[in-house]
DNA sequence: GTGAAAGCGCTAACAA
DNA sequence: TTGTTAGCGCTTTCAC
């Protein structure tokens, strides 16, 4: 492949000649800037990205570990990625490590090997580790997290706001009338936790016990986890008016419950839940807090770009990214019979 | 960064016992090994890649171009295609052009300054264009062309073996007595071609005639298209006893369309599908020719690095991977009343 | 305006 | 067995 310097033989110059001419430093005379151009077009010649990146120090590069990139919000999350860096003239290494620590471990060494400028992390158990995230700070390796529970004080962190995300749809189920809410999660989830978190503020600030909110954790995060908790959840004492399922798996596992039961959605019960992966012809269509990881991902990767460009250099902090509700017909208005006529709200 | 030289300053030795010690090349005496070893660790010393690959012209990665990182197939190509890599300690970049052609030329440019070792891409029209792929061989950069319907003579292509799929739904779907046919799908889409070269092919091979098959081509690719092709199947003058959709977003759309028109699956049609997204609590569950994209992925990669080592010479060629029939209730054996006595052909 | 030359961090050939 | 050194392809002073 033709180097710099059979450009300049080529054209008759020295390399800083050609050299400023590509990067336009310096003043070039016109004549001189014509025939490099021209040797470059006849050799074909493209610069080395590693040459330069040695003698710069800085690889414009970044790179984005994940646990999982066949998950759709991670795709998302490259994407945007992808998309930001070319926009800004980076190129994007990815590397999943299927959930493995050992495997994050060793992406971490791969990563200080190739000197990128930036790092996105995915904050998952795997990843979101501080130890992990020393090794790159040490080294002046910029980093920010994005799209998990726990935030990590060291790096700037891009949070989904759960919390207001549970506020958000219970608000709207009291409008509706319901009271009586099932909530069907993981056992062992944080999200779940600030959700049910905000879903308990709708309550106290409407005024309605939150005893009426019952949830139903179930030990795993599959959909047939979902499925035999919902129709637990049915088979409970407790008739509930509307079920709020964790997340799109959890929803499918309960519509397929809820339908073995012969109940109806929304006619016997109203459901909702939290994700973003709807089919538009699909029967019938859930009423979901949606998000945005196409959005996320830009903020991320732009905030990384500003700190490693040295155009940000706040303190780091962490963002909460607010979830969108999308209303859909699975979540219907209940008669005033079920309500205790002092609890009433009035519809929106 | 500490640099070879700290580390040999540090150890009291030169930087060539440091690198012979680093990649195991020469001899190095016990003592200065484990001198080296020390000053490693206490300086915390980890290679540059860009020096080595300047230094090597051999910078071990990879790149993935792709129109949509976001579209499941393609996202676990990808997963395989990282996991492979890391096995044999190459990285691998990612290019999303969004479908966008100029997209594709501008990340071209980028992967042949980045001086990748070989290019996985993606065989869909924005990235399988010749004069792309001549940019890269010239240049000695070794490509594999994957998941399209279009075979590319320079590179090695690994192609879903569409008449062979088309084929084998189509023997499942007369073995439990099918006659009449409607197969959904896109006008100007090469796989439906060649599935539907396959559907024949087993028509023709039982002997039934091919007029049997109702080919119903619709505009667009989206799930609305397939919707109102569906409509239009229906209301049109010939009776099927079982659709043949596209793939997953026709099958959605073609349920919907059957649903509106109360028409049940598989009691009064049978329905089956190419493709993957199938939810396990979704009713009805579709039968489907499935698509194994991560160990499609796997064999492109492994063979791209093959070529690369120097492992594997032989004329660039493509293969044919299969796809596999996945049997779910969706599709039911019908009754003779349907068929023609003499036509009739043994249930499996 | 232009060219010569030092050096980014590393490997490998050659000397000692 | 170990050290010295010449580049890999580029950028960037610094003379001219």
């Amino acid at each position: 492949m033709a180097t710099i310097h059979d450009v300049a033989r080529y054209a008759g110059v020295s390399v800083g000649t050609v050299s400023a001419v590509i990067n336009g430093t310096g003043r070039v005379s016109p004549k001189l800037q014509k025939k490099v151009n021209e040797a470059i077009r006849a050799l074909d010649y493209r610069p080395s990205h590693y040459a330069r990146a040695l003698k710069r120090q800085r690889t414009h590069s970044l790179a984005y570990l994940v646990p999982d990139v066949t998950n759709p919000g991670f795709s998302a999350i490259l994407r945007s990625t992808t998309r930001i860096a070319r926009q800004r003239h980076y190129t994007v290494f990815v590397f999943d490590t299927g959930g493995d620590p050992e495997a994050a471990r060793e992406s971490i060494e791969r990563v200080v090997e190739l000197r990128v400028d930036g790092v996105i992390l995915s904050l998952t158990w795997d990843l979101a580790r501080p130890e992990l995230i020393d090794v790159l700070r040490k080294r002046e390796i910029e980093v920010v997290g994005i799209s998990g529970s726990r935030s990590i004080d060291s790096i700037d962190c891009f949070l989904w706001d759960e919390v207001n995300a549970g506020y958000t749809l219970a608000c709207y189920l009291l409008r509706l009338g319901h009271r009586v809410l099932a909530f069907l999660h993981p056992a062992d989830s944080e999200s779940a936790r600030r959700r049910l978190h905000g879903i308990r503020n709708a309550y106290e600030e409407a005024g309605i016990p939150v005893s009426y909110i019952h949830t139903y954790p179930v030990s795993g995060y599959s959909t047939k986890d979902a499925y035999e908790g919902t129709l637990q959840a049915i088979s409970s004492a407790v008739p509930f008016s509307a079920l709020i399922a964790f997340n799109d798996a959890f929803v499918t596992g309960a519509t397929a419950a809820l339908a073995d039961q012969g109940l109806a959605i929304p006619e016997h019960v109203s459901v909702a839940t939290f994700g973003n992966s709807h089919t538009a012809f699909s029967r019938p269509q859930i009423t979901s807090m949606t998000y945005d990881y196409e959005s996320v991902g830009a903020r991320a990767s732009q905030r990384l770009l500003d700190r490693i460009e040295k155009a940000y250099d706040s303190e780091p902090r962490c963002e909460y990214v607010s979830m969108e509700l999308v209303v859909r017909p699975s979540c219907r208005a209940v008669s005033s019979a079920f309500i205790p006529p002092d609890e009433r709200i009035p519809l929106l």
